[in-house]
RNA sequence: GGGUCGUUAGCUCAGCUGGUAGAGCACCGGGCUUUUAACCCGUUGGUCCUGGGUUCGAACCCCAGACGACCCA
């Protein structure tokens, strides 16, 4: 490869010049506008107006097109808010500036521009550059202009590049910001603390899931990263702070997928004196209020499915669920041997420990859940596979919990919370039972919860929303990756 | 874990039945004072993912592996 050709060396080398020249990586420029703001306060002028007005501006991003005719260019800039576009003239800038421009300046550079509005021939508002200044130059060149990166994994990798180059990209993550702006001005307005309690657990609980482990070197113990916050929020309920909500990350140690990111977002609150029926009133209006905010309607589109997030959706109790999409006669719906029989069917390892609950929460895994496309509540989930949810008052092997499906996946889980300490450490014991058994998702007895509960919980209601996927469903995104702005990746 | 597809110039991609590796952009040189994926002219640039195999000859066929995307579990 011919060295004077190489297009590392020859951004190196424009580098050593501009660093001659400059001296310093210059820290002084100052913009007085934003290109979007630009944009919309003169769309009204034409290009008669803005000559007469001769407004001053400077404005500074990284150049994204650059078109040299001559003695003449256009360069167009792109900064936080959007493109302006700048022409530059060898008459206005002068020989040796615009000599400067022409030799040193490569898309990417990262430059300041002072001049006055113009509009050109074509209707396109510019700056003409009467000062111009190159703050930074990029060692490694941008992807090619008119593509961008179609590259996934290096727009997951080098997110950087990806935010650079696609205003997608940029609006996805600015959309994300405004969900969770929302949702803390949700929970602000009805009087819920916002909290932050422990990332690192000594005894990891409050979900089934497998916890990453780490170790503590003075203390010489094991750490749990938090698989859920809710025991601590709970214990929050039981100190009197009546609503509490957090929104942090949960570490679980699974598999990565277009769905699954190890770590992840959730949002869990907790509300005294209410129970799951109010909690599903209380998502239905907030599914509303983000739709509406980061949408700017109550209908959206999912991956080629229609949402109406003002109508409540449907509920469906878990039993009822098997028989109407499922396709489990009615009548066998809570028959352990004709489940474990479907089950078998499909190919899933059925454990002889499993009761009738837990065969059920599997044949709706297996049948049911993927087929619940409009929004739906599924509710009564088994008190096997729900060991912090309250009995129902008329069937104790049921719970007052429901999830929220749409599209086929979670959205929501929340239940009105098991405050019997007594019930509830019988619950605990049963999940080690099966920890001990090798179950390494089922939770750890946790003894401080149980005297938490022994103070007195009120009568609570609690729930916990993913984010990310919340995020993905605003954003028609259809991985979790592209609402992650680091995604985990294997190294390279 | 299984299946499908992909990996070729810095970037985006072609490459037929196995017969000396191609385009656009970028880069380099030249022209051009209202362009907009600017344009025109002329160059430069390759570990065809890796390792084996078949063949007179492999980017292409076969085997194994790496990495990625998607689907399934």
């Amino acid at each position: 490869m011919s060295e004077e050709r190489d297009v590392l060396l020859n951004r190196r080398a424009k580098m050593q010049a501009w660093l001659e020249k400059s001296k310093v990586y210059r820290n002084d420029f100052r913009r007085l506008a934003l290109a979007a703001e630009l944009q919309d306060q003169h769309a009204d002028q034409d290009k008669a107006a803005l000559a007469e007005a001769g407004i001053r501006t400077a404005v500074a991003g990284r150049v994204m097109l650059r078109r040299v005719m001559g003695k003449a260019s256009f360069v167009t800039l792109q900064d936080v808010s959007g493109q302006i576009q700048c022409y530059l003239t060898k008459n206005d800038l002068g020989e040796e500036s615009y000599e400067d421009f022409s030799q040193l300046w490569e898309m990417g550079d990262i430059v300041g521009v002072s001049g006055t509005l113009m509009r050109t021939n074509k209707g396109e508002l510019s700056v003409q550059a009467d000062n111009v200044v190159l703050l930074n130059k990029t060692a490694l060149p941008l992807p090619e202009k008119f593509h961008g990166i179609t590259d996934q994994e290096t727009r997951y990798r080098q997110r950087y590049v990806d935010l650079i180059m696609n205003e997608d990209t940029r609006e996805v993550f600015r959309t994300r910001s405004m969900v969770m702006q929302t949702l803390r001005e949700f929970f602000n307005q009805r009087d819920y603390l916002e909290v932050e309690t422990p990332m690192m657990h000594s005894i990891p609980g409050g979900a089934t899931a497998r916890p990453f482990v780490t170790h503590h070197n003075t203390l010489d113990m094991p750490l749990y990263l938090r698989v859920a916050p809710e025991l601590f929020l709970k214990r929050l309920v039981v100190g009197g702070f009546e609503r509490v909500y957090e929104i942090n990350r949960n570490f679980r140690n699974e598999g990565l997928s277009t769905r699954h990111n190890p770590e992840f977002t959730m949002l869990e609150f907790y509300q005294a004196y209410s129970d799951y029926r109010d909690l599903m009133d209380l998502t239905d209006e907030l599914m509303k209020e983000l739709s509406q905010r980061a949408c700017g309607s109550q209908q959206i589109v999912y991956q080629g499915i229609d949402l109406d997030f003002s109508k409540s959706p449907q509920r469906v109790t878990m039993a009822e669920s098997l028989a109407r999409f499922g396709g489990v006669a009615e009548s066998s719906v809570d028959n352990v041997d004709h489940l474990r029989g479907v089950l078998v069917e499909k190919q899933i390892a059925v454990e002889d420990h499993w009761g009738l609950g837990k065969l059920q929460m599997e044949v709706f895994e297996a049948l049911v859940e993927g087929r619940l496309e409009q929004p739906t509540y599924i509710t009564e989930y088994p008190a096997e596979v729900s060991p912090l949810a309250r009995r129902n008052d008329h069937n104790p092997d049921v719970t007052d919990r429901f999830e929220l499906f749409i599209g086929g996946r979670e959205y929501a889980n929340g239940f009105s919370e098991l405050n019997d300490p007594v019930d509830q450490a019988g619950r605990f014991k049963a999940q080690a039972d099966l920890k001990s058994k090798g179950d390494n998702e089922a939770m750890h007895f946790d003894q401080d919860y149980i005297t938490a509960l022994e103070y007195g919980l009120p009568p609570t209601a609690g729930e916990g929303i993913g984010i990310d996927r919340i995020v993905m469903l605003l954003t028609n995104a259809p991985s979790i990756r592209d609402v992650l702005l680091f995604p985990l990746m294997r190294p390279q």
